[in-house]
DNA sequence: TTGTTCGTACGAAAATATTCCTACCTTTGA
DNA sequence: TCAAAGGTAGGAATATTTTCGTACGAACAA
């Protein structure tokens, strides 16, 4: 698409920049940019005004809200944590493996870095399943 | 990073597009950029020399091999199915569930876009992993 | 032989994503 | 009061990804 303004329209899909802001807002619940910045920088380096930037941008994308009462602006996701994980986590399963979960389950399974404690898990997540 | 060529060097994973066409060769088998072209046009628009473009760069970050032999080259992917998916979902797990396989699948059957046959699907997979 | 078709290579344009500079406002403490 | 610290906004610079135009060679059919 040329010559056209895509930008800030029919762009549902965080990017993993934006997604690296989203897990971090998951984590600490709504706060400041300030806030948000040092999360990242634990990992790694990025300038205060990037950070500004990019949440600014997921604001006009309706990725973010905030509350602008106060002079530090108070940032939230938009959309609940689930909602978001589950429309992306979708995206995956047919992109990676033709839309069918349990074709993900096998790679997941026969993957060596599932450890034995996971597959435990897995499973007893299953029988709950199977209890209802 | 700035005035750099981080590009073609240190960098392992495959865009959006680079995927495409990663699954399109896996799904036919090495083939020519026409076929792969007209596979992907299935789905969308791209003009034969894009899809050309997009294959040489991956050929150049070694992402995909060909065979130079005959004037139509015959690309295929540098690694298995199996071990590229492999790597994109264990990022993916570290990515978007902390690392935790058993997160997913909660997510995972959670979701109302999994069936019941892919459930079963599921279970059935996982019996025979106790029978091992 | 010769023009049409089909192929590659190269480079640049366009689209998207990321990072940071600069200007300027508000709060706060000396 | 006023300088320093900490905010926001906006836009420019970079980086990356995606798309395609153009040139040119090889194959092939008339």
């Amino acid at each position: 698409m040329k010559e056209e303004n895509k930008y800030a329209t029919e762009n549902p899909e965080p990017t993993k920049s934006e997604l690296e802001i989203l897990q971090v807002l998951w984590e600490l619940g709504p706060s400041t940019v300030r806030a948000v910045n040092e999360k990242l920088n634990e990992k790694r380096n990025l300038n205060y005004t990037s950070t500004l930037k990019l949440m600014q941008i997921m604001l006009e994308k309706g990725l973010l809200e905030r509350d602008e009462r106060q002079m530090k602006h108070i940032y939230r996701p938009a959309e609940e944590e689930q909602k978001t994980k589950d429309f992306i986590l979708d995206r995956f399963v047919k992109n990676l493996f033709n839309g069918s979960p349990s074709k993900l389950m096998m790679q997941l399974v026969g993957n060596d870095r599932t450890t034995k404690e996971e597959l435990n898990e897995i499973k007893k997540i299953l029988k709950q399943l199977e209890n209802k």
